[in-house]
DNA sequence: AAACCGGGGAA
DNA sequence: TTCCCAGGTTT
């Protein structure tokens, strides 16, 4: 795409008729807000952030609340939404707020990239979304439709998240708007698997339209995949089913090994007793449960 | 660079 | 069933 600047005027009339404006954390933007947003949705569909958010938020206002709720609660608040770990760093991130920065989340990049579970993606997306400042966070999204619009079909890629952000922002201006724009437009128009090339603004210079759905489906079967192994018997998925049984537990109760290990029988794919303390152990060190001799809990 | 980290909804 | 998703951390 020679002429992105040119595009940019269609991109932004398409957003104000069909962008996702009602998402609740758009419609009252603050850096929390942004920040909470932003873990809930890193590997996780938007449409199912929206009600947890709303929850979340009820029960943590503020940046301050959430740093002084008790982590065994923030993770029974973050049930549904998976990946646990997020919720964990997320707390971490709040405490550490409240501890280095007074209660403000911070706008420099490298301090919010010093905070747990804040990368490159959730830092920039934070300085854009929360800040209005001329940084495009590059997510599956965005880095789907500027690699296309710049190199064509995204397999094999031809460029790197970091290269695209570079791209995006050469010509773009403006971080909260450009960055909502082009995301909606990737969720909406330039999805993954069947490209609305038609209705879309970028259309004119665009090196992949008019995506053939036959050739992108045909590209990604020539992609390897892991072997594939049913997902039920996976590590992840046992994990998943312990920490959820813990979150059933009333605050500051505990469950035997041998009792949790009887309740979940049918869902550790046989797994014997052994086998899922050794779970338990690794789900201690990642710091999702807390075990006392024999009896497990949240931590 | 590759592996690991969950879960739900859509195709 | 498989694919996909507002990524980050660890090895």
């Amino acid at each position: 795409m020679q002429d992105f600047s040119a595009s940019v005027r269609g991109l932004l009339r398409w957003h104000t008729r069909h962008g996702r404006s009602d998402l609740p954390w758009r419609r009252r933007r603050t850096a929390y807000r942004t920040l909470v947003s932003e873990f809930m949705a890193q590997q996780t569909q938007v449409g199912r952030v929206v009600q947890k958010f709303n929850a979340f938020m009820a029960r943590y206002p503020t940046v301050g609340a959430l740093a002084a709720g008790p982590r065994a609660e923030v993770l029974r608040a973050w049930r549904g939404l998976g990946y646990n770990a997020r919720a964990i760093r997320l707390h971490a991130a709040a405490t550490m707020v409240m501890t280095l920065h007074r209660g403000r989340i911070p706008r420099d990049a490298r301090a919010l990239r010093a905070l747990p579970g804040v990368g490159p993606y959730t830092a920039a997306a934070i300085r854009a979304f929360a800040y209005d400042l001329d940084d495009l966070p590059v997510d599956v999204n965005i880095g789907r439709v500027l690699h296309r619009a710049f190199f064509g079909l995204e397999h094999p890629p031809k460029a790197s998240l970091a290269k695209l952000a570079a791209l995006g922002l050469q010509h773009a201006g403006g971080g909260y708007r450009i960055a909502s724009a082009l995301m909606d437009l990737g969720a909406a128009l330039c999805t993954a698997r069947k490209p609305l090339c038609g209705r879309c603004p970028l259309r004119r210079g665009c090196a992949a339209a008019p995506v053939d759905a036959l050739e992108l489906d045909a590209l990604r079967a020539a992609r390897k995949r892991p072997a594939a192994i049913p997902f039920k018997e996976t590590a992840r998925h046992a994990r998943g089913r312990i920490v959820d049984r813990l979150r059933a537990l009333a605050p500051r109760e505990r469950i035997s090994l041998l009792d949790l290990h009887y309740e979940l029988r049918d869902e550790l794919a046989q797994r014997s007793l052994e086998q899922m303390r050794v779970l338990v152990d690794a789900l201690q060190r990642d710091g999702l449960v807390l075990l006392q001799g024999e009896d497990v809990s949240l931590p």
